[in-house]
DNA sequence: GCCAACGTTGGC
DNA sequence: GCCAACGTTGGC
């Protein structure tokens, strides 16, 4: 079992769009870190929902590996943003796994409020210029995470 | 909109 | 294989 943290810009997908449609692949990632870290992802795995590049940044709730990595298929697609003429589909290059929404946190933990908890000290989007969107988080992280984000 | 911190690209 | 130039991310 393992927890992940995904970054969204809730302009282009938000939390509230995947509670609405449930399930989504992860689709898009062109970094080959955080393509590894998706093709480590087990189902179940717990992933942690962060809005970026928005009013207030930070853990919105959690959603979970419903699909392991598969190839993305927007690599081919020369419509598609992410479309990739250096990928092969016989050696593709980019991967996705799918997401299902789980529950909502009853409030945001904000990117200021992980940076001023010590349990998160060691939370790898706090690092400076950590640009992943696609990172690891421990359990003990998560546990503290959603403690913040259960609390009144 | 600014800019720091990256990752990627491509010439050599 | 080095490294400068460039593009992107994302907080502020």
């Amino acid at each position: 079992m393992h927890y992940w943290l995904m970054k969204s810009e809730p302009d282009e997908f938000s939390f509230e769009d995947l509670q609405r449609c449930r399930r989504e692949p992860w689709t898009g990632v062109r970094n080959y870190q955080a393509r590894n870290f998706m093709r480590a992802a087990e189902l179940g795995d717990i992933v942690l929902f962060y809005h970026s590049n928005c009013a207030t940044p930070g853990i919105v709730g959690l959603a979970k590996i419903s699909k392991t990595a598969f190839t993305d298929p927007t690599q081919f697609d020369k419509k598609s943003d992410y479309f990739d003429a250096k990928s092969k589909p016989d050696n593709p290059r980019w991967s996705c796994v799918e997401v299902s929404f789980l529950e909502s946190f009853p409030r945001l933990v904000s990117l200021e409020e992980c940076r001023q908890s010590p349990a998160l000290k060691s939370l790898l989007i706090l690092r400076p210029g950590n640009r992943l969107s696609v990172t690891p988080v421990t359990a003990q992280e998560f546990r503290e995470i959603k403690k913040l984000g259960s609390r009144k």
